[in-house]
DNA sequence: GATGAATGAGCCTTCATTCAT
DNA sequence: TATGAATGAAGGCTCATTCAT
């Protein structure tokens, strides 16, 4: 095993901990496992994380981060409500499709008391900029009178289920299934 | 501690193990726990079920049967596309609303690997109906022509999904909130 | 399940006990199978044995004292040395070829502190008139001047020890083979 | 409790192995009290170890290896096959004499379905030599023709069955004895 | 006598975490 | 920093035995 610099390592473990955590839940994720998995340690694990809830909420942390830094990238505040919408469910598609594991991670760590909530919370503020679009779309009358979480659970959770269920089977998304379940998502909030 | 009928018993471990569940993950819901929860012994959970996997999954395969008979009630399919629709939505809601412990369970299931594929499959033949009528409606020009996953991730699930926020915070779905939510879900997937 | 009477019951418990300890050693005899297996309930073997350890010293003794009975078959007292030991070499081959089970079960009994020394003893009694036998060989100068142990070791215990084998394996043992087999032992004692 | 070194715990942990085995049977050898006599957490032993029976089946095995290269200890090949016999049955002998909790132990795993038929098939390989000897003794004439398995239950067996005998009971061989014991052995198998 | 549901101690094994090196 | 042997609590499961029916 080649001998891996300070950053490298906190690196590996983070990369095994993904791995390890997406091929069978965190069940199948021993921190010995994803030592061995890292080519580090058992006990240098420890040098860079607390402990095993430390590790795995840091990486959920630094992927929520990852994640949002994608959702907003080329959306201009101030283009139409509809257009700015279109940027940010593209961009969030496109991350779950080009990240599947990152994708999956996130998505098994929303069902585990192993994540706090303060964790689960980090996310969200970097998604303001989505909010106060939504917001000015129902100032403007565009956008159905709906409260954040529906107006979330209708326009874009359901393409991050789907993006997920096609990752998990191996299949394609056609760009005609993009474009009609775009269709969907925007049918579902606009007036 | 009273003495339980046997039937009684099994009753009483199935329920230990959902609140268990559902409290903190299945990590927090030990056989030991689960036995003295239910007021009952550790072994004899295993006269009721052949380990803990097979307790989980045959909780799992009930609590989705229940689930699909709800779905179904007064369900004509010979009704109007919409009204079937409407009918089946309202039945899925307030399912969701009324055994939130349960609904949580079966969410809690869908992410772990403790459930076999095979139990999965179960709850899903139930909703055929539900299957034939998006069909009847897309050959009636009605439903958008998205495929079975697609269609369900915008009309059912999205809902689902603010039911268990609701439920989780104790707040109260209002009439207008449901309708408003119905809405949604028919615009997603109408034409 | 027919309806066995009392006495049925005992023996049908011993002969589930016998097999189950035989197939796969006493690891594979819990005493909820043998009561499967006895076509009773768990309960009822205690109604007939103290314990399993009463069971299987009773099953142990009983079947020694058998084998005892087996082992003195038309021997005269009065012969002369050879020919009494002739007969009763051959009566306790006959026994382990022809009852199989029982002689295994003995065998393995022999190497479990489930049997107690006492039951151990009870078998040896019965033997009496064999070591009679020998001492009387020995004044007639015809047998070697060895301890008891040293002659069953040298003359009997190599032909149980070879009939086991050969019934584990299925083959058969020739009428030639026997009679050097009975060479083997006669000359490893005689003088 | 003094901190031994890692191979002093593999050692100690076979040596508990054994004293506990061979004190009550393999009932009486749970791996927690297994790691208790070898002053050494439970867990410690799987660093060492897979499991129990792999464990027992490595012992088994040491002991076997050991066993095997007593008992060819200063044999000859080429010498008289009665000189070569002798050489060979007194380094038994005088293993099982020397090392009686070892030859309990190997006596004990010959009756238990914990160690494998592999492991079984293990030492005989290293008995060839006995196994050539008796069958140049056969082409001499010096030597019964009869099947290994006979040979070896008439001249060997008993010689072991005796010598487990005296230490259980603490009991000394003299020497007369010894050479009695030679003189049946080597008379059953003789011509 | 007979049943079999119920018990609970005890077994094997895993794994997060520590600490001497 | 880094290691990895060591720990020991905890988990899932089995099974001899009891007792209300």
């Amino acid at each position: 095993m080649v001998r891996l610099k300070t950053e490298d390592k906190r690196e590996a473990i983070l990369k095994a901990t993904l791995l390890l955590v997406n091929s069978n839940g965190f069940h199948a994720a021993p921190m010995s496992k994803i030592a061995t998995n890292a080519g580090v340690s058992a006990g240098t694990i420890y040098l860079y994380f607390q402990n095993k809830e430390d590790l795995v909420n840091t990486l959920y942390r630094e992927l929520k981060a990852k994640f949002s830094g994608h959702a907003l990238y080329g959306f201009n505040p101030e283009a139409p409500v509809k257009k700015g919408f279109e940027v940010i469910w593209n961009n969030i598609l496109r991350y779950k499709l080009s990240e599947p594991d990152e994708a999956t991670f996130i998505e098994q760590c929303d069902n585990t008391p192993m994540v706090t909530d303060a964790s689960r919370e980090v996310g969200l503020k970097a998604v303001q900029p989505l909010y106060d679009l939504w917001e000015r779309g129902q100032q403007e009358g565009i956008i159905k009178p709906l409260c954040r979480p529906m107006l979330y659970a209708f326009s874009l959770f359901p393409m991050i289920y789907v993006a997920g269920i096609y990752t998990k089977e191996g299949k394609e998304l056609s760009r005609e299934a993009i474009d009609a379940a775009f269709g969907a998502s925007w049918d579902a909030i606009r007036t």
